[in-house]
DNA sequence: TATGAATGAGCCTTCATTCAT
DNA sequence: AATGAATGAAGGCTCATTCAT
């Protein structure tokens, strides 16, 4: 009557969050498909039906893995971008702080975005989330071009994030793949690439951090 | 009477197209793992047997989707773009090309792509595909900084493409996604992206084609 | 009201035991290929996805039934075999005990033991239980032909044994098959054959139980 | 038109027998149920309907496998066996033709016959080429017996060549098993079990061949 | 709260078999 | 005579999901 086995009767928040843990690992691993409920119960070390008690059924669980890990994502680049740093600034902190959280994250979020682009059952969850990620760019964007007095179309700003967003989410991509590249550097590369262009780095000119 | 001819007991050689064009409409429609081989013989007007003698099994299937799919982009792509080309200008024709397209083939390249990537089974067809276009692109990258008389490891190269190649694969999902876009303006802003960056687009400077 | 309890939600255990006694049934009834998974289901009285969890794939269960069944047999043997006897007693209490077995289980083990020869996935199964048949009887023959003082090599020892236990189980082919037959008589005459051989036998001598 | 493509237009006969060879190399091979009409023609170096259209169905195709091994081999005993020797000698020369044949056919007869054991649709052709060879062995034991001036009941030694018939199998397919194995040795073994019977081969006694 | 027991539904895959040429 | 093309039918297996305890 004492000996309290251990991790029994957890409060609710506590086994939600183990469950996502094990789902975001078991996702990661085999992918949405292939992932099966009994092995991510099994994998929390809890029974099945607790899953769907709590989670409810696969693609919300999928679901939930994605915002969580979205938002956490979200807020790492939050804490580090100040609006009223210079544009480039901005974006190569924002930058850093992406592909450092990717990179601590490899089995995370880059790999459940991954999953997510090719089901149509997330299409709206994800085209939500990366309105999230292009408003913020196309933020920034837009607060820069207004600083010089200049105005852009809101679509012509868009399409531009939504070029940025891709190319980064392209080299989170390959950062996940390549367990040896260092997270800082590609996104120097990254930076040169989107601030720069292909046409001065030809000519040899490289952005650097101000600081 | 005479336009169209006798409709079963074709040869191999026009069924197996008929089942690639079947396959690729529900490959795109569902998914991958939500489209069944039922569906792809119903929609080809054949029975599901003819689909695994002549292209085998589903997995099998789609990477034949993705091959030919590939290999008609590759084509349109390489059809333009001409070595002697100054660099921007082979970039412009190749975006072109590559915009037009996935334009014109909604339902295919783009969707079957963007299957492709989250699926594990089809990594290595992918990595293949996308090696052949980041070739390509640090090919010309590597061509127009000798001709400035310049040298970059051919890693910064490989990178560099395969930011380029990550925010056009962006754009062709967007593209995908919303009929009533323009792929040439899409193309543009793509080039503007790649080849001037955002610090040159912000200061309200674009890129035109030469001709 | 009070002896047939639930039907549903058994404990696991008596689950299996029914579904080995339907597959049993059904293996015997079609041969392993014709039998189908449904059918030992339905047979069974619960859904197939129960047979998969509790007994594996279609092979698998298949020797389980093998197991099972070999293992009465065999048990019900060594029941009646007792080591200290002379070795035409222990020969003749064998029989009688096999004959026993098979013509109380018509459906069961000689069946399943005749698909068994003929599919190579199961030569593995059969052999190791030919082989404790055959170690059984060779051990006899030995310790008879040890208390001769005589010493016969271990390889002819198998090699008769393994004649005995040939004939022996085509003896119970046809006791399967001859459902009037008396599996007492049937001991007989093997033992007959068994222990005194054609010539004896011609010569109008027989074999009686001592007791 | 004078070129004569090797092996075109040959008379049924003979197309027949090369469908024959095929078919027992493909069912020694794989069993029964995993050899496919599909690698039946091709080793036979024809198309399947013209399996069908000379053999018929899959299951004839087996029984005239059975049909035609099994008349080999019986036609080998029947060379050697002569009704006017004594019943030890013919028992002694069937089982050295019976054991030669099965040795040097080792991907023949016997391993089509286990195959048939096994699958009820050919319960009945087994049974009829199981007759004839009890027939026989019990037609040679009813004139040893008469020889002597004793008389046993036809069911007797129905069941008596049944064992011997069940012993000799079993040796077969040990033989078939043990490459290495001497079918001349295997045959005096089998006399030994089947002559003498254990309890005048515990004691030492063995018999040889009178020549 | 927590779980072992249970299932409906569906998909991939494979053949034996037959037409139409 | 000979074959490429075509299919009906069926079976193994898996999984998300839910009761009943």
């Amino acid at each position: 009557m004492s000996t309290t086995p251990a991790f029994k009767r957890l409060p609710r928040a506590v086994r939600e969050q183990q469950m996502l843990d094990a789902a975001v690992r078991v996702f990661s691993r085999r992918g949405f498909h292939a992932a099966s409920m009994d092995e991510i119960a099994d994998d929390a070390g809890i029974s099945k039906p607790m899953v769907y008690a709590y989670l409810g059924a696969k693609e919300e669980v999928f679901i939930a893995c994605l915002h969580r890990e979205g938002t956490r994502l979200m807020e790492a680049i939050a804490a580090v971008v100040d609006p009223d740093l210079p544009p480039d600034e901005q974006l190569w902190r924002g930058l850093r702080a992406f592909f450092g959280f990717v990179g601590a994250h490899r089995d995370g979020w880059a790999v459940l975005y991954r999953q997510a682009r090719g089901e149509q059952p997330f299409a709206g969850q994800l085209a939500q989330m990366r309105t999230r990620m292009v408003e913020v760019v196309a933020g920034m964007l837009g607060r820069a071009t207004a600083a010089e007095g200049r105005e852009v179309p809101a679509t012509e700003l868009d399409v531009m994030a939504y070029a940025l967003v891709g190319a980064t989410e392209s080299l989170a991509d390959w950062l996940a793949d390549h367990p040896e590249a260092d997270p800082e550097r590609t996104a120097t590369r990254m930076m040169n690439v989107a601030w720069l262009g292909a046409a001065e780095l030809l000519r040899g000119n490289t952005w650097h951090p101000s600081g």
